[in-house]
This record gives structure tokens, C-alpha cells and sequence, in this order.
RNA sequence: GGAACGUUAGCUCAGCUGGGAGAGCAUUCGCUUGACGUGUGAAAGGUCACAGGUUCGAGCCCUGUACGUUCCACCA
């Protein structure tokens, strides 16, 4: 029995039930299958704290395209799946938490906070998953894996101890960014830098055994003279070489200061007069190291004045600014303040004023690291799409720092290093030591910081398929074929995985990184939880489903540009979906019961050949495109051939053989209805990636004994199926149709008025192909309105009362004398006429041109040539109408 | 201070290696035509930011300018 579509659209009564039907089918799994090539994506790895947003629903969809293509090219798929413990997040979202509840984080430990950490992810952590399968995602989830499940953190102690042994790690005390509200220190890639309006105050420092002899500097940060060991002058600049040498008095404390000559400073910027705090500035840092200064730190990990800070010990450190700016102009030391706007870098999860900060922390050594890397996208093995990333790529590579990878909380993976509570040795192993070697001391404490989140992220391509361990699903799936993810994690992610893979597998991790941008509200703005701006595509799909949402996200987008998102963008994505619904509905309603015989090409009509011709490039061109990752193209050519020559012209001329009953009618009838039944079912394969419930659901009511879609070989280019000549007896027939449609129009005839029609033709070839569409057609009048047609080779007397459509091969007639007024039809003949007389001049310039005739290519040529003659006959033809009038 | 991207119809954006400017939405005028008014037929709307250059030919390539967006950057 043939089954039916519902009445309406209705996305949400699919939706679920299908993708509950894909999970059971097992449709989303991969294994090691050596009959077929692997086709492998890595899933950017949501975090556990997260919230399905638009950024996850684009990047996910793309990649649930390009899974569900390959899939259906016959590749073994795998899209692999997993979640994030996301260090800082967690431990912030679990600290509240339990803050609310009245517990205390420091109160509680280590041990006890982990296990409400676990809780936590095992209560919410898969929330985000349950997200993405609404989106229809078709991940093996039955490899799901999390970045700090026991493989993964394998692998992480794994890397860490190799680049430990290779020196690539080491632990130092530097100067590092802190986040005085999260307490840790973060990477260079976690820090924005904002520009921020300030101040530059103008200080003297009184020179050491001189009356009212002065040093004038100028800083944004008055705070941190308390941490000055220095006053640098550049050594050329005249102005200062007799002070190099001499000692100033640190106004504000007892301390005395030397003044050194170092180039980096700018003799333009400023006083020509840098204080030096070492321990609270990067550049300062580097004066520091090469003159040998000593680092004072006067902050606590609070950002609060340590005892360093002599009476403001404890403000915190905009307060002692203040004081300290007060004080300093009370002595007379205040020279002028001058507002000033400069760059200030925050932590980007929080917001908080970063301090730079001399620390003991771990860091890895990049400049090894970085070449291999950088060799991949120069040699080719790596590429960028669009291509313009790899410069951001690159430039943030070759001038990269070394890598703070510790971080001060607890949540994640805990460094592999111990020190012995006896001698403090230090001793990094995969477990704890039983001796020290250098005392035989017993005891030993693991090293408290744990490795930035990054760190582990970073194996994700490998780490996920088993590695360490050469696991048969490492050697068939990996190196993965292509990684989907946004700009904005390009160096967070994407270059830490790259120096992951060639480090540790010998290859990229991947071939392609296909890069999006990100998904704007309506007004350009970043959607954001503080605007409230932000759109919940969870909502989208319960109002309008996920398939229009999914179409919304790749419809006109190229890769690795913004988009503003539109509700009435999602509109029309629905409004598709209901349309390509409500044609399935039609069709099937057509359809026999019975088995429909495959008809040979040559006893198809010639719309029927034209569809099929037509679909035949679709084809081509929606794997081309899908091939270079232009999504966006590729599903606007399913979406246009679908609606305007599947829907719009060939349902309607299918309509006009329905009613012949009579034998010939009959046969010709079968062969539209298998014509109809192939053209859907193709375009829903090819629809399938992008709307995959909807042409789920369709082609399995079409083809009632296919299980799925899914698994569907993808529709190829087939040489049977190019019909030129029936693409330009059809397009002969749009022209006329269009034709008198307008002139209806123009003419205000009412729809209801029937008119004969009388087609004389140019010449026997297109009478022939006129006598043949037409006969071809059955009710071929229904879409011109016409009772009657006649074709006539030539003139007719048709002529006479007449309106007339000029075509390229032939010139139709309404002979309806009521509508014919002499004084319009010789001014819209006229206007006809002008404008085939300015086409042909373009083209007869363009022909009399001799450079463009020897230059141009010959089929360009060809082309134009073409034009003329057809333009000239037309001409002629309109010249014909007018003379009638005259 | 560098760099990238953008500037195309009223709005949002496509436009592949250069060969007569496209879509969606909005607008105007028609249509209960056997699936769809979430539809259908038609119309209007663009010196492709500006100025040069290359070319037989430029929205597309090159140079410069203006405006916008974003990224990177240790001028205290």
C-alpha cells in the first residue's frame, strides 16, 4: 500500500520521531571498514558548561553536511563527537553553585570540590549533546568522548611527559598574565586587549646627592613605581647620557634606583625616561633580565598591595593609584597628568584588568614546535578555506611566545610533577615517586596547577581515536579529512592542534580547515548575554523546525564570513520546506499503485527529458560546489531548481497530460509520473545534507522500501541524461509562455478570457519542434489561457487584429481584435524595436571589432555571432508587426 | 603601529579561473488555475564606494583614496 504524506508540514511531529529512528537504524556509526576510504570530522568539543547557541548550531550544521554527503558518496563517515571540561568555566559555574548553596570552596578541598565538578558535568554535561541532536546531528554518539575521560587524559600525560623529556616543557619563573579575580594565570590567546581612556601622570624622581635635580617619567601606572628597580634612557639620546649611572631616590619609599641606558627605549614617546618595574611589566621584564635588576612584586594574587607596598599594603590596586598620585603631589613629585588612551588587556572569560606578574609556572617552548606547523600550510598539507586565514595563521605562528600551560585551579589535568617534602626536589613522572633520589626522602606532594584547558583540546584529533595507543581506528581514521570551526578559536584551537599532530602523529591533523564566521542579530551586533540579543536556536527549531533553521544557516554565506540572522530568513527556509512538501504531497497523490514501468528516454516527452537533463547538471554542479565547501551556492541550486523548474514549470506542465485518458495519453503519462517520481527522489538525495528530516521524510513515503535516505548513493552526472535539444525546445516554450503571460498583463486581459493562439513559425525547424512540443503537451493551452493553438509555418492571417509576441523563432498571435489598440501596439513595438536595435549594435561593434575577433576566445565569438543573427531575424519580425499598423 | 575583510536593488547578502548584474525579504499590479495564499503570475528598482591603470572586454585583476568592520601589536 502506498503510503501518504500528512496534510500539512508540520516539522515538530518529524523531527524527533525520525531522528530517534536514525539513532535506532544505527545510521550514524563508523568503523573500521577497509572496502571503503574513511571520511573523517572531529567535533569542536562543546563545553560541558555550555549552552546550545548560534555559534554551535552553524558549526555544526556545516559539519552535519559534510558528514551526511561523504556518507552518502560511500564513504566510511565519522563524525566524532565529544565534550569539553572547559577548566575555568567549570570551576566558576561550580564555585557559584556551591557558594549558593553556603559551601565554601576552600573549605571544602581539593578532593571534595572535583567530586561536585564530576556531579556536575554527570548532571549537565550532556545537556549540550542532547542539543545537538534537535539540530539533527549525525555524530557517532557512541563514541562519544570527553577531553578528561581516562583515554583522553592517557594521552594528555602522554604529550606531557614527552615534551618534558624533550625539554619542549619546562617550568620557570616568568612573567605571566593574571587574572586577579579567576586567581590563575592565562595565555597570551586568552587576553583581549581593549584601549581604555587613562591617564599618563608625569613623575620627577629626585636624583640621589643633588638638590632639585630630577628624573621626569611618565606612566599610566603610578602603582607600580613601588616595584621600580630602574629609570631607562635610550644611550643616544644626549639629553640623559651624563645620568646614566647616577642613583635616584624612589620618591614614596627608601629605596634608591639606578639609571640605565637600554634601547628599547623611545627617546619620541613620552619624557624619553622609563621607569622600570620588572616584575609588573612584560617589556620591563625583558630591561630587567638583561641589566640584572632585581623583580620586586608588590601585589598579591588579589591584585591588592602586598607589604612590598610600605604603607598602602592592602588597597587594592586602583586605590593605592589614587593615594599614591595624591602623595606624590603633595611632595611637590606631581608634574602634570595628561589623559591618555592605551590598549589594556582583560581576561576574556571575565572581563578582569589582566596583571602582568612574575610567577613560577609551567610553559611550553614553541619555537620547535611552531615550524612544523608553519611548513604544513607553505608545503600545502594543510589549507585554509577561504585561503586569506592562513596569513592570521601564519602571522600569529611566527611570532609566537611560549605557552603558559599551568593554570592555579583544579579542575582539570593535574601537572605529572612531585616534590619531595624532605630536599623540595623536584621529580615529573606519570605517578608519584617512591624515593628521591637525592635524599631517599618518602613523601612526596604533587604539583598543584593543573594544564590549561587548551592543552588537552589540542590532542582532541588523536586523542579521541585511541592514541597513545595505535588503536585500529587511530590508523584508519586519522589524520582526519577536514575540521569545521570559527575564526575566533583559530589560535586558541586550531595552530595547538596542528603542533599537537606533527609533534606527536608526524602529520597534520587534518588536510582542510574550513572556517565560518559569526552568526549576528539583525542589527550586525555580536549576540551576546549581556545585550540579551542573543537568539536560542532551540527556539527556532520549535517554531519553524531544524531543517529551515539549518537551511537559514548556509543560505548566501560564504565560508569565513559574519552573518546577521533573520527571522524572515527563517520564514522563507520554511516556507522552502512546506513547498517541496506540498509538491511530494502532489506527486504521491499521482502516483498508481502499481509498479511505474521505466520508460526508455526515447518515449519520454520532451519536458520530461528536459527535467531529467536539467537535474543532470543540478547534479554536477551541487558536487562541484559541495567540493570546494561553497555550501551556500550548493544549496541555492537545489533550492532554485526545485522551486522554479521543478515546481514552477514542470509540476505545471505535468498537470496537462493528467486528463488525457486515451492510450497515447496513457503511456505518456507513465513515463511523467516516473519522471516526477526520479527527479524528487534525486533532489531530495541531494537535499538530504542540508534538510535532512524533511527529505527523509519524503523519500521514504516515495520509496517505500527504502529504510532511510541516509544511505543512499549520492546522485552522479550520467552522459544519458544530457537532452540539449529538449533544454532549448523547452526553453522555446518558456519564451512563449512568458511571452504571452506579458502581454496579458499589459494588455489587462482577465484571466478567465480563453484566446486562440496562432504560432507562425520562422522556419520548418521550428515548426517541427513547435508541432512536437505542443503535441506533446496535452492541454497546452491551460498555461497561456489559450482554447486553441495552431501552429503556422510563416505568415498567417492570423495577423489580422492581432497582438503579437516576437520570439526568437517564431512569432505568436492573440487574435483578439477588442484587445488590439493601433496607437499602444505601435508605441510597444516600437519600444520593442529600439531595444533590439541597441542589441544589435552592441554585438555588430563588438564583431567589427578586429582585436576582439582575433583576441577573444573563438566560442566567445561564436556566441556572438549567434546573437546577431537571432537579434537581425527579430528585428525583421517586429519590423513585420509594425508594418501592419502603418 | 601593522594586517585582513567589507563597500553590489529600499534592507540582508550571493556573484566560481574577467565575456551582457542575481536571490531572499520589502514595494506595486493581477490570480480561489485540479499540491502549496507558508501559494502563484507579472512589474518596478543598481553610473557594482571613488579615482587611475592593465585588457578587445573589469563588479571581478593592479595601484591609490574614502568610509566601515574585525584581528594582531610590549610605546612606558
Amino acid at each position: 500500500m502506498r503510503k501518504e504524506l500528512a496534510k500539512t508540514y508540520d516539522p515538530n511531529g518529524l523531527e524527533d520521531r525520525l531522528y530517534e529512528k536514525w539513532l535506532r537504524g544505527g545510521y550514524f556509526r563508523a568503523s573500521v571498514n577497509p572496502d571503503r576510504k574513511p571520511f573523517t570530522i572531529v567535533m569542536p568539543p562543546p563545553n560541558i558548561t555550555g549552552q546550545l547557541h548560534m555559534g554551535h548550531a552553524l558549526d555544526n550544521t556545516l559539519q552535519d553536511i559534510l558528514t551526511r554527503w561523504k556518507r552518502m558518496q560511500g564513504f566510511e563517515a565519522l563524525w566524532q563527537p565529544g565534550t569539553d571540561h572547559a577548566a575555568i568555566a567549570t570551576e566558576v559555574k561550580v564555585t557559584e553553585s556551591l557558594r549558593e548553596q553556603g559551601i565554601d570552596k576552600e573549605k571544602i578541598g581539593r578532593e571534595e570540590f572535583l567530586r561536585y565538578c564530576w556531579d556536575w558535568r554527570k548532571e549537565y554535561g550532556g545537556r549540550i549533546i542532547n542539543q545537538l541532536h534537535r539540530l539533527g546531528s549525525s555524530a557517532d554518539w557512541d563514541k562519544e568522548r570527553f577531553t578528561m575521560d581516562e583515554g583522553c587524559s592517557e594521552a594528555v600525560l602522554t604529550v606531557f611527559l614527552k615534551l618534558y623529556e624533550k625539554g619542549y616543557i619546562y617550568k620557570g619563573s616568568r612573567i605571566v598574565n593574571w587574572c586577579p579575580k579567576c586567581q590563575t594565570s592565562i595565555s597570551d590567546a586568552e587576553v583581549e586587549h581593549e584601549d581604555q581612556d587613562g591617564f599618563f601622570w608625569y613623575i620627577r624622581y629626585p636624583v640621589a646627592g643633588e638638590e632639585n635635580m630630577f628624573v621626569e617619567v611618565a606612566t599610566t601606572r603610578p602603582e607600580t613605581m613601588l616595584g621600580d628597580t630602574a629609570v631607562a634612557v635610550n644611550p643616544r639620546d644626549d639629553r640623559f647620557t651624563h645620568l646614566i649611572g647616577r642613583t635616584l631616590k624612589l620618591p614614596l619609599t627608601d629605596r634608591e634606583i639606578p639609571v640605565i641606558a637600554d634601547e628599547y627605549v623611545d627617546m619620541e614617546f613620552g619624557t624619553g625616561c622609563v621607569k622600570i618595574t620588572p616584575a609588573h611589566d612584560p617589556n620591563d621584564f625583558e630591561v630587567g633580565k638583561r641589566h640584572s635588576l632585581e623583580e620586586i612584586c608588590v601585589l598579591n594574587d588579589d591584585a591588592t598591595m602586598n607589604e612590598k607596598g610600605g604603607k598602602y599594603a592592602g588597597l587594592d590596586r586602583y586605590e593605592a593609584r589614587r593615594r599614591i598620585v595624591r602623595d606624590l603631589e603633595d611632595l611637590g613629585l606631581l608634574v602634570k597628568v595628561v589623559p591618555h588612551s592605551h590598549a589594556v588587556g582583560t581576561h576574556d572569560r571575565c572581563g578582569t584588568t589582566v596583571e602582568p606578574m612574575v610567577k613560577q609556572q609551567w610553559f611550553v617552548r614553541m619555537d620547535e614546535l611552531a615550524k612544523p606547523a608553519i611548513e604544513a600550510v607553505k608545503n600545502g598539507e594543510l589549507t585554509f578555506v577561504p585561503e586569506r586565514y592562513t596569513k592570521i595563521y601564519l602571522h600569529w605562528l611566527e611570532n609566537i611566545h611560549d605557552w603558559c600551560i599551568s593554570r592555579q585551579l583544579w579542575w582539570g589535568h593535574r601537572i605529572p610533577a612531585y616534590y619531595c617534602r624532605k630536599c623540595g626536589k623536584m621529580i615529573v613522572s606519570r605517578t608519584a615517586p617512591d624515593t628521591c633520589p637525592d635524599c631517599g626522602g618518602d613523601s612526596f606532594e604533587q604539583d598543584p596547577d593543573t594544564l590549561d584547558t587548551w592543552f588537552s583540546s589540542a590532542l582532541w584529533p588523536f586523542s579521541t581515536l585511541g592514541w597513545p595507543e595505535e588503536t585500529p581506528e587511530y590508523r584508519y581514521f586519522y589524520p582526519t579529512d577536514v575540521l569545521v570551526t570559527g575564526y575566533d578559536i583559530i589560535f586558541f584551537w586550531v595552530i595547538r592542534m596542528v603542533f599537537s599532530g606533527y609533534e606527536q602523529t608526524g602529520k597534520s591533523p587534518f588536510h582542510h580547515v574550513l572556517i565560518h564566521g559569526l552568526v549576528r542579530d539583525s542589527q550586525g551586533r555580536k549576540m551576546s548575554k549581556s545585550l540579551g540579543n542573543g537568539i536560542d536556536p532551540l527556539d527556532v527549531i520549535d517554531r519553524y523546525g531544524a531543517d529551515a533553521l539549518r537551511l537559514t544557516l548556509v543560505t548566501g554565506n560564504a565560508p569565513g564570513n559574519d552573518m546577521r540572522f533573520y527571522w524572515e530568513q527563517v520564514e522563507a527556509s520554511r516556507n522552502f520546506a512546506n513547498k517541496i512538501w506540498n509538491a511530494s504531497r502532489f506527486i504521491m497523490m499521482n502516483l498508481p499503485d502499481g509498479e511505474i514501468r521505466t520508460p526508455d528516454p526515447a518515449e519520454l516527452k520532451p519536458a520530461d527529458r528536459w527535467i531529467l537533463s536539467r537535474i543532470n547538471t543540478v547534479v554536477r554542479e551541487v558536487t562541484e560546489n559541495m567540493d570546494r565547501y561553497e555550501l551556500g551556492i550548493a544549496v541555492q541550486k537545489i533550492h532554485d531548481f526545485l522551486w522554479d523548474e521543478f515546481c514552477d514549470w514542470y509540476i505545471e506542465m505535468a498537470k496537462l497530460t493528467f486528463g488525457d485518458e486515451s492510450p497515447e495519453g496513457m503511456k505518456a503519462k507513465n513515463g511523467t509520473l516516473w519522471t516526477l517520481r526520479e527527479v524528487l527522489g534525486e533532489s531530495m538525495k541531494l537535499l538530504h545534507p542540508y534538510m535532512p528530516f524533511i527529505t527523509e521524510e519524503i523519500y521514504c513515503t516515495l520509496n517505500p522500501e527504502a529504510e532511510t535516505v541516509m544511505t543512499e548513493a549520492w546522485p552522479a552526472w550520467s552522459e544519458e541524461r544530457c537532452f540539449p535539444e529538449d533544454e532549448s525546445m523547452i526553453s522555446a516554450y518558456q519564451e512563449l509562455v512568458r511571452g504571452i503571460r506579458n502581454i496579458r498583463m499589459e494588455m489587462n486581459v482577465p484571466a478567465k478570457t480563453k484566446t486562440d493562439l496562432v504560432i507562425a513559425c520562422k522556419d520548418e525547424g521550428a515548426e517541427r519542434d513547435f508541432r512536437k512540443l505542443l503535441a506533446s503537451m496535452g492541454d497546452a493551452g491551460r498555461m497561456v489561457s489559450a482554447k486553441k493553438i495552431e501552429i503556422a509555418g510563416g505568415r498567417t492571417e492570423a495577423e489580422e487584429g492581432s497582438v503579437s509576441v516576437v520570439m526568437s523563432r517564431a512569432t505568436a498571435y492573440i487574435p483578439l481584435s477588442e484587445l488590439v489598440d493601433r496607437e499602444k501596439e505601435i508605441a510597444r513595438l516600437t519600444d520593442e524595436l529600439g531595444k533590439m536595435v541597441k542589441e544589435i549594435a552592441r554585438a555588430e561593434g563588438m564583431l567589427a571589432n578586429p582585436k576582439f575577433v582575433s583576441k577573444a576566445p573563438a566560442a566567445k565569438v561564436e556566441e556572438e555571432r549567434a546573437k546577431l543573427a537571432r537579434y537581425v531575424a527579430m528585428r525583421q519580425q517586429i519590423e513585420e508587426q509594425l508594418e501592419r499598423f502603418k
